[in-house]
DNA sequence: CTTTTTACCTATCAAGTCAATAGGTTTTTT
DNA sequence: AAAAAACCTATTGACTTGATAGGTAAAAAG
């Protein structure tokens, strides 16, 4: 399950590269155009800033922009920063202690194969694909 | 994420298929083979019984086999129940209320992709092929 | 140089979920 | 009557989720 965190990113992150990308977009416009609690969004573009997937900028005027083009982001990246992994199953995260089992597990390579499709789904598709409606 | 009751639970259908399928296996047997916590995995074969994936016999000679033949069995099944949903995200749900963002969203034609796309991918393997192993 | 606007920061919280444990009851066979 | 096994109800500690509260710092406008 994405939980909010991902969702709520991804949205916002739509938003602005639905605006002019000259300008600085306020945290309250986005959360009001996209009815999310302002205070919690804060969180969200907090990790997004960090990450340099936005900048900030403060006083009037400031607000969030992208710090590329929507094409040059891809929805996985996105996600993966907001929910920490992607992975399906505790025993194929980054930092896994790697379970005994797995010479024998014969479901690891199902879980495997599932872990590529979402990673291979997820990476190819992008900002801008989602705005031009390639997906509905 | 999947968690450990479905993991476990897609673990013991197989250990169960991999048995004799003549007689009822004890908990303990499975447990310990498994090597999970015996009053943990009681809990999660009382949703496989009662829904009828496993049969349980009590007494001596008793335990649990499976009601169908592995090829029966789709891994999706077996999660969907464990997990209670296999959506990833909320306004995916069968029970969930509709949002009245959903003709505006423009990420709900890729949730819904990525929805079927795991659909597909867990109700297209049976129990049988992870035990032959047509996954490695 | 003061006010306004805005991002940025730290802490806290209630509710829920997860994984597991504990202890007892019922059924069946020997 | 005893043993073996499933079945049942309740409880727990740790963690996560989604959110709120209140304050600080920077930048621009007047």
């Amino acid at each position: 399950m994405i939980s909010t965190r991902g969702r709520y990113a991804l949205r916002v992150m739509l938003d602005l590269a639905q605006q002019n990308s000259g300008h600085y977009t306020p945290l309250d416009e986005i959360a009001a155009r996209q009815e999310i609690s302002k205070k919690y969004l804060e969180i969200i573009l907090k990790t997004l800033v960090q990450n340099r997937l936005l900048v900030g900028l403060r006083g009037k005027g400031g607000g969030y922009k992208l710090t590329r083009t929507p094409a040059e982001y891809t929805v996985g990246e996105i996600l993966e920063l907001m929910e920490g992994t992607l992975a399906v199953v505790a025993c194929l995260q980054n930092d896994a202690e790697s379970c005994k089992r797995n010479p024998i597990c014969i479901t690891l390579p199902m879980w495997k194969r599932f872990d590529e499709m979402i990673h291979d789904f997820f990476f190819h598709i992008t900002l801008e694909d989602l705005i031009q409606g390639r997906y509905s």
